[in-house]
DNA sequence: ATTACCAAGATTGGATCCAATATTCAATAT
DNA sequence: ATATTGAATATTGGATCCAATCTTGGTAAT
């Protein structure tokens, strides 16, 4: 018998599909910072009991997505100025770090992959869409690292702040700078110089940060929606 | 009335407790790589039903203590050399950023506590607190830079390779050379010197880290008990 | 009018029960 | 003897129910 079995159905758990359903939603900015988050709400709205719900919201609460206090329920996790700013340095080492170690084993299929998601991020006029693409081009650069580790806890960091990138991206130039400094970032990985791509994506980083700092100092207190 | 009811029992939930209980003991190495965690035997042990544990178990397995898969069960997550490595590689570069900053912003009450914990690292001969003596050393040597973020993310990495921390440090002279580094680290954010303390700390991660490693090599395959 | 208090409803935490899947092991066929 | 099958058991995932706590709204005392 050579054929491999593919389960068909019921392969994900009930509490996965929604812990996926309201990540997404969070990181899109469909739910705002302290929107509650009722057990039984989530439950009847995915025709489930509140346990998988429970489970969704304990690893949320575990990534740092959502708040709960006992006996009081959980709510969108909110993110001060200066939680944002701190996140966007931490991601702004850790990825200098992370494409500085790819460069050197990156194979062409990597790099012909991250212009592709380059030029797609060019070509979408969706704001929904940029984070996925921004989060695969990031991916293509990073993975031939092998750091798996690293990669996971840049993962999670991002969630923390894709909303707030979002808000970033549209301001004026926001969208072309970044187009800029990807295809920057791309070409230095493609002469085979790490330090410059690490160079260059700290800059792409920190400049993200400081356009979004000035955002909210002029938003300051105005409940902005994104 | 002007007082504030505190609650005495019963102010933090069973699951809290259950995932407290099994994070301490994954991390002393008290449960061993692969070891099963069984939601009913766990449940008994604490004199609650399953659910509590299920949550205790989910929480675990986001900080990456432990495996879980679908209708199979949890068991504690294994580390390789190799992951073990970057995790080092990870914090190296994390705690010498984070020491950096806390430097020229540390108070000398930091800097009295962090010494006194030195002290009683080395006046400890009990393996099992070398873990949490070295946490409040390097908490008190970090929390005045104010990354919160930052340091979140370091305390996970730690639970991760706790337990291989204590394989070097039983080492010959394992134990010494980590004084030595400590006293050399703390002298130098004494003296306010924010570059070398970060160096030094990188450097006693990364030597821990080959320590390691070789330690690893040399009882390849005959599954060392710490 | 303001504050303290208490009861009713809402919501979460945990227990118990049932369903779905995996594992074990004896029985059978080769 | 070895491999395969299938029933019995073990274990997890999810549903339902109960208990503990919070919240809200009204009432009474000052």
């Amino acid at each position: 018998m050579k054929l491999r079995a593919v389960d068909i159905g019921k392969t994900t758990s009930a509490a996965s599909i929604i812990f996926d359903s309201l990540r997404q939603a969070i990181i899109e900015g469909e739910l705002n910072d302290g929107d509650p988050l009722r057990q039984d709400e989530i439950a009847t709205l995915f025709n489930t009991s509140r346990i998988p719900v429970r489970e969704a919201l304990t690893r949320l609460e575990q990534q740092g997505l959502v708040e709960s206090r006992r006996y009081r329920g959980s709510v969108v996790a909110g993110l001060s100025a200066e939680e944002a700013a701190e996140i966007f340095d931490f991601r702004s080492l850790l990825e200098g770090e992370v494409i500085a170690a790819s460069v050197p084993k990156m194979t062409s299929a990597s790099l012909l992959e991250a212009r592709q998601h380059c030029q797609d991020f060019m070509d979408s006029d969706d704001p929904l869409e940029w984070g996925e693409l921004n989060r695969r081009l990031h991916y293509a650069l990073y993975r031939d690292s092998g750091l798996t580790y690293h990669l996971k806890v840049i993962d999670n960091a991002l969630d923390r702040v894709e909303r707030y990138l979002r808000a970033q991206l549209l301001m004026t130039d926001g969208l072309d700078l970044a187009n800029r400094e990807h295809l920057a970032i791309l070409s230095a990985c493609e002469s085979g110089d790490a330090a410059l791509a690490a160079e260059r994506t700290r800059q792409h980083i920190q400049g993200a940060k400081h356009t979004l700092i000035d955002f909210l100092e002029k938003n300051k207190g105005q409940q902005s929606r994104i």
